[in-house]
Parts: C-alpha cells; sequence; structure tokens
RNA sequence: GGAGGGGUUCCCGAGUGGUCAAAGGGAACAGACUGUAAAUCUGUCGGCGUAGCCUUCGGAGGUUCAAAUCCUCCCCCCUCCA
C-alpha cells in the first residue's frame, strides 16, 4: 500500500493532541521514504503494571498506525525509571521491583501489546541498559542540562509547590531520564499521554545537547476511567482491562455515563467521526435510546479484545442478568467444609469472599441485599443448613454458589 | 543554621483533657427509582456472633482516674530568612 506523505500524516496526526511538529513529522517520513529505513518510533511504559487497559490501547493504536506505515516501534519499559518513583505526587513509596518481577512483566506486556502490534516490528527495550551504565559524572552532566526554573514549568511539579506538597529531588531526575532515553535509542519519534509531553519535549532537548536531531513528539488524549473524572488507571481502580472477560469489558463499558460514553466513541471506537456524530444527534433528537447507543460501543470494544460472537454473548448474558434478573452465565464456586450441621451466614458469606467480614455482612443481611436460592434474608442470626448447595447473591452483582461438603 | 506553620480514620478536613471510633464533605457500598447512565432520596461506612470490649488521630516514652487533645524526645512535610 502507498500514500502519500500527505496521507500519511493525515492518518499519524488524527485524535493527536499536540504534534511538535507537524513539519518535522513530514520531513521525517518523507526521507524515511526515500531512504528506506522506518523511522524509529518510542513509547514507554511503567514496569509495574501488566494490566494494560482501555487507556493504554489509545496510545497503542497510534503505534499500530506508525507499524502500518512501515515503522519500527520502540516499546521501552521503564525498569530503571521506575525505581525512581511516580512523579504525579499521588504516590507512596513503591515497592522495589525485582529483576524477575520486570521480567515476568514484560513477557506480561508483550502477551497483550501484540493483541494490537506486529511483533515483527516491537523491539521491547529496557531503559536500564544504558542508564545502568551512567556514572555519576554522567548524571551531573545530565542534570546540568535544566534548570530549576524550567523544571517547575511542569504542571504537577507547580502545582505541588503551590500547594506547599513535597517535591523529592530525585523526581526531578525523571525527566531527564526519561530524555535521556530518547538519546540512548536516537528516537525520531516519541508518543505519550499529555501528561507527558514535558518528559517528551526534554528528550528533544536533550538530544540537541548530545547532537542528535531532536524526536517529533505526539501526544494522545488521556482517557478518563469509568468515574468519568480520574484518568483511566489501575490504581485507581476504574478501568476496563483488556485481558477482562469479555462479560466484564461489555458490562464494564455499559455502566459509564452517557457523557463519557461519546468520549470512548472518541477515543476508542473504529468508526468515523461523522458516524459518531450521527449518533450524538440521533440520541439529542430522541431517535436513539442512549442505551443502544452504549451496547454497540459497548459491543464493539468487546469484539475488539475477543470477537463478534462473544460480543453477542456477552450482551446476552447482559440482559439476562440485569435486565431479567437471571443468573449470570458463570458464578464461581466456593466449597465449604464444615463439621457442623449449620453455618451462621454472616460467617458463611465472609468465607466465601462475598463480604470482608462478618460486620459488612450483617450490613448487608440489614440493608435487604442479601438473598439466598432467590429468597431476600431479613435475620442476620440465620443459620444455614450446611447440606447440598446453596445459590447466594449478595447486591447485584455478586454472585456465589456455595457447596457444602 | 535561624524563625514560624503543619502531620487526624480511603481522600479532604473539624476537633485542644472526659459527652470521641472522632463533626462535615467526597469516594465507596447497599436499598428505592432507572437504561447496572446521570440526578435524586434513604441507609451504611475500623474490627469483632453486636455485647461491650479491642485497635486507631506521624513515632516512642511520660503526666492523669481519664489523652487525638498536656509534657519530653524523635521522624517527616511546608513557608520565610541565611
Amino acid at each position: 500500500m502507498s500514500m502519500t506523505i500527505d496521507e500519511q500524516l493525515a492518518l499519524l496526526v488524527r485524535g493527536t493532541v499536540d504534534v511538535i511538529s507537524k513539519e518535522e513529522l513530514a520531513a521525517k517520513l518523507q526521507k524515511s521514504q526515500e531512504s528506506g529505513v522506518p523511522l524509529r518510533v518510542k513509547a514507554g511504559f511503567d514496569p509495574t503494571a501488566p494490566d494494560l487497559h482501555l487507556g493504554h490501547t489509545v496510545l497503542i493504536q497510534k503505534l499500530k498506525h506508525f507499524q502500518d506505515l512501515g515503522h519500527d516501534v520502540k516499546f521501552l519499559i521503564g525498569d530503571f525509571t521506575g525505581m525512581i518513583g511516580d512523579p504525579t505526587g499521588k504516590s507512596e513509596t513503591r515497592k522495589p521491583l525485582t529483576v524477575e518481577d520486570v521480567k515476568r512483566n514484560a513477557e506480561s506486556y508483550k502477551e497483550q501489546i501484540f493483541k494490537i502490534l506486529d511483533p515483527d516490528k516491537t523491539e521491547v527495550v529496557f531503559n536500564s541498559t544504558w542508564l545502568e551504565k551512567l556514572n555519576s559524572y554522567d548524571f551531573v552532566k545530565l542534570a546540568s542540562q535544566l534548570t530549576v526554573a524550567r523544571m517547575l514549568e511542569r504542571d504537577d511539579f507547580k502545582k505541588r509547590f503551590d500547594n506547599e506538597q513535597p517535591i523529592s529531588i530525585h523526581e526531578f531526575l525523571y525527566p531527564l531520564v526519561q530524555g535521556y532515553d530518547s538519546v540512548a535509542l536516537k528516537a525520531d519519534v516519541e508518543l505519550g499521554g499529555t501528561d507527558q509531553l514535558f518528559n517528551l519535549l526534554m528528550g528533544r532537548t536533550l538530544q540537541k545537547s548530545w547532537g542528535q536531531k531532536p524526536q517529533v513528539v505526539l501526544t494522545m488524549p488521556l482517557l478518563e476511567g469509568l468515574d468519568g473524572v480520574n484518568k483511566m488507571s489501575k490504581s485507581l481502580g476504574n478501568y476496563i482491562g483488556i485481558t477482562e472477560s469479555a462479560n466484564d469489558i461489555y458490562g464494564k463499558t455499559l455502566s459509564v455515563s452517557d457523557e463519557l460514553m461519546f468520549r470512548y466513541f472518541e477515543l476508542l471506537s473504529d468508526l468515523a467521526v461523522d458516524e459518531i456524530s450521527d449518533l450524538k444527534i440521533g440520541m439529542a433528537e430522541g431517535r436513539l435510546h442512549p442505551k443502544k447507543v452504549k451496547q454497540q460501543l459497548a459491543r464493539e470494544l468487546t469484539a475488539r479484545f475477543y470477537d463478534e460472537q462473544a460480543a453477542v454473548k456477552a450482551e446476552d448474558n447482559f440482559e439476562n442478568v440485569f435486565k431479567k434478573h437471571e443468573l449470570p452465565d458463570e458464578i464461581p464456586e466456593y466449597s465449604c467444609k464444615s463439621d457442623a450441621e449449620t453455618i451462621w451466614l454472616p460467617k458463611l458469606l465472609t468465607e466465601a469472599g462475598l463480604v470482608k467480614g462478618t460486620g459488612e455482612a450483617r450490613r448487608m443481611i440489614k440493608q435487604n441485599a442479601v438473598s439466598l436460592a432467590g429468597a431476600k434474608v431479613n435475620d442476620e442470626g440465620l443459620e444455614v443448613v450446611a447440606s447440598g448447595e446453596v445459590l447466594i447473591k449478595v447486591g447485584k452483582r455478586r454472585f456465589c454458589l456455595v457447596k457444602f461438603c
């Protein structure tokens, strides 16, 4: 397939927030085409979280676009940078990862990203490879490239500084080191979330200091999490993981708010821009029911990581459980070994992992949230006969089939 | 190095000797209503077979019948000056 430079550019720029700069990108594409040397496209990832979620896929899809045009992806795992710690200020002390941890996480990354990326055009690299070789002199040299004032330009540093929150000196190293990664990789292009803009630009600054041509920087929007407020992240628990079950991907998508739904359409869907606005208009005019529209999104996303069939099945399951109040197609089981004839219900709920403790169990019962074999329970002192099996439901979505033995 | 401010339960934040498991808000969870949307209303929201007891207010000691609150030492954060 041969596309003109302009067509390539249009594909690559679609959905981005910042492109620094478009002219440079065009020039690099041109040069690559003429020389036949693919561009080196870098994106960095944290070594800790092997659970990729939809938020990550926004970026990974863009990497895919580059691959489709014949370029090489350097999938960088920040095993060294990860030890410096998260500079967002939210993080507490992070447990240092062992070499084995990093390896395991890297394997897990591969499994997941190759659902989207082409393994032949992807090189997984670790920044400890070159960063561990730097000595104290190198680090001082690195640090001398920037002033504190410039560091404080970074939004989250500035905010924390203004709010009297701590900033450790070592956090200043994070952008420097990330920028140095670009030097080491001789990156032509780097992708990141909008929150990474500062760090990405640092790459340009440092590359110039090292006599390289500065990389082109592309930022992708951050995807909001299920709460619609914070960015999607594993630690906030507001994410849809790409390895989650079809039922979960479907169900979680359907639980997002209407407003957020269109954000997801824009950032995640393959639909053309005008198709999306048609949906929006249809909904505003009352022709389309919001739930129907959301179902379409949920099916598309589910099918992306499974297939069409699985998506339809997930939809059926969802309707059964939440609309018709029937049982899900898969119910976790718990085998209860009991010598006694009966077992106190709150105890059982705790053992089966449905609640955190008997206190919560009693509360749930009081709040009318617990049912045994379809019948609501309102006696918190209830003793369950320990024989056969019984289906327990707590709240709307916690199910467990308890088998006594 | 000097001066001052601060560290409270998941988060923010009240609380300066007993009435404090600690106000209020947010988050979360449950119920009602729904489209497992939003909004709204109600309830719960440290642990415990619930009865009082246990563990919690940066850490360690101490004073007291009684400490988140008072004293001592220590740790950490912030601001200003040098």
